[in-house]
DNA sequence: GCGACAG
DNA sequence: ATCTTGTCGC
């Protein structure tokens, strides 16, 4: 798969008018032809104290969720967190970590926001124009929009709205923990990307290769592996 | 001005 | 995101 380049100096300005331009490739239906049969899991983290990120890429067998393929890079941060632009701090770490998988991908499940977004344009969504590859959006939290209550059971939801628009689900994986933030990153539905979130968790809130993503970046960037 | 605010 | 042990609750 062939890693677009990624411009890391640009102002906040430019960034939001970057989103404002790319929104209109997003497509939020389902437009894959080929069974998914693989995934990648992408995930970053920090370091206290520093200006290094470390971005990981796990790809996994699907439905079976065997890991096929592993790369993690260090990075300096070029840009600084600010809601609503997290792929501006993510994405060149990410795609950095992308250069050393060899597979062709199918899906990619990103942390962060998809289209549930206030600009409709997440981490997930910027990461599948970007790639032109399907992709779902994974949050432990909310950035954007409104939802009424969860049941109880794993497998509730409730929509997240902004005004009328649906843009994403609070969806219960656990019983007992709060929802997480399932949202369209690219040319998936909303609907699927439930499912297949749904598919991907086992015994905790989040699902399983996200989960993976999480321990061995933090591994990987404290230096135990 | 006030409140909200992915990671 | 990150700093952190025990502890409350199902």
């Amino acid at each position: 798969m062939r890693i677009p380049e990624f411009n890391e100096s640009i102002s906040v300005k430019e960034a939001r008018e970057i989103q404002e331009k790319l929104r209109k490739e997003v497509i939020t239906v389902d437009s894959y032809s080929k069974p998914i049969k693989n995934l990648l899991a992408m995930d970053v983290s920090y370091l206290k104290a520093g200006d290094e990120l470390g971005a990981i890429a796990l790809l996994y067998s699907y439905p079976e969720l065997n890991l096929l393929e592993e790369s993690f890079v260090r990075k300096k941060s070029t840009f600084p967190y600010i809601p609503g632009l997290l792929a501006f701090r993510e994405l060149p770490p990410l795609l950095e970590a992308m250069k050393g998988i060899k597979s062709e991908i199918d899906i990619l499940l990103v942390e962060g926001q998809g289209i549930a977004h206030p600009r409709r344009f997440g981490i997930a969504s910027h990461l599948g124009v970007l790639l032109d590859t399907p992709s779902i959006g994974c949050a432990k939290s909310l950035l954007w929009g409104k939802h009424s209550g969860v049941e109880k059971g794993k497998g509730s939801y409730a929509y997240i709205l902004d005004q009328e628009e649906i843009i994403g689900v609070a969806l219960r994986t656990r019983e007992g923990a709060r929802p997480i933030y399932v949202s369209q990153g690219h040319k998936v539905s909303l609907d699927t990307a439930g499912e297949i979130v749904l598919s991907l968790v086992k015994t905790y809130r989040l699902p399983e290769p996200l989960r993976s993503a999480h321990i061995k970046s933090k591994l990987m960037m404290t230096g135990m592996v």
